[in-house]
DNA sequence: TGCATTGTGGACCGATCGGTTCAGAATGAC
DNA sequence: GTCATTCTGAACCGATCGGTCCACAATGCA
């Protein structure tokens, strides 16, 4: 059906989201993405429309695999047991660089809020997912309503705060304490 | 002494630090610079050196400006309450556009993280300075010395959350309720 | 053998980027 | 008046940006 191989698109798809990770929309350029696609420039257009419009794929694909990865930890342990493992694991295993990478969807959301709000809002509404993810855990975890809603937004907070301080230069206990205080916390308060 | 009224450099660095506050240190041209600044581009390159000078000043004066405001609510208020209101005040008073701004802190290390890892470091390093502070506030509160460092890191975390959900299209309720959420958590654990 | 399909490589576009340079206007000091 | 000093405006630089276009190579199907 094709005469030259027909190239890879979800692997492509996937290196390129790797740049976004580690470099942000605006620092990725169309040299860059290429050379990592492995593809031509034309090949490029063809595929994938534009750069802005590969990044909202990248968008969509990454929070994919947020939700999958927590969903799969839910069905191996205890709900808070999962979400604090889901935490921890969000700096990834150790050595794997893509823990210094912090979070695709909090990334887009400071890049680019005031500078493109459709892709930065785009990047915001998958982080509510994540927080009715984490409201379904609290509940199941014994929490009233009231509770996991407010501790689903404070688990956010600390979230966001996770993925921010993982592209700082701290080192790893430094990163995982907090969140082991963070759940110490919420533990004595669902008492 | 000067034949062309000598320009005022403070408000143009404080008109310099709003831009780059907003848009972020790659999305802000030279030509946005020269705009909000009101000087000519040659003026700019002899007072300020380069983009890349300017926004180090801009980082600076920021983060002088956060600790003048943390100091500033530790004389006005006991410890926890001036901490939680400094966070409060982090989404500025409402109407305020700065309060959707994030702080420049938290946006450069995110941005330039894996770009300019000297800027992107120079910001961390002040946010290391404002945990300081926090872990200051805490012993103050009557924390032991291990508590203080430890909810000293978990306030970093919340308080770089406030600052990525700020940009955020949420609600001011949705942006308030967590902090006391967490302040209670924090009263209960000193308690 | 042709034909349609899927890809390549590179020329090319206009726009913008950060940065340099310089002639000259405006002013205060003398 | 003259002289420094300070700042302007614009021309100009090379580099890079995202994006378009097209001639052609490679292959499977008929």
């Amino acid at each position: 059906m094709a005469r030259p191989i027909e190239f890879d698109r979800p692997k492509a798809l996937n290196r390129a989201l790797a740049l976004f990770w580690r470099q942000g929309f605006q620092a990725t350029s169309l040299a860059d993405l290429l050379a990592a696609m492995g593809i031509s420039r034309s090949s490029f257009y063809a595929a994938f429309g534009d750069k802005r419009r590969l990044f909202i794929e990248c968008l969509d694909l990454f929070a994919s695999h947020m939700t999958g990865r927590l969903r799969r930890a839910r069905t191996q342990a205890p709900p808070l047991v999962a979400l604090q493992g889901f935490l921890e694991h969000s700096l990834l295993p150790a050595g794997d660089p893509r823990g210094r990478w912090g979070c695709l969807l909090v990334n887009t959301v400071l890049e680019l809020a005031g500078v493109d709000d459709g892709l930065s809002g785009h990047a915001s509404r998958h982080l509510e997912d994540m927080q009715a993810a984490f409201q379904a855990a609290l509940l199941d975890a014994g929490a009233t309503p009231g509770q996991a809603v407010e501790l689903a937004a404070m688990l956010m907070l600390v979230s966001e705060g996770v993925l921010v301080s993982s592209r700082r230069p701290l080192s790893d206990p430094d990163q995982l304490q907090p969140i082991a205080t963070t759940f110490r916390l919420i533990r004595s308060a669902l008492g």
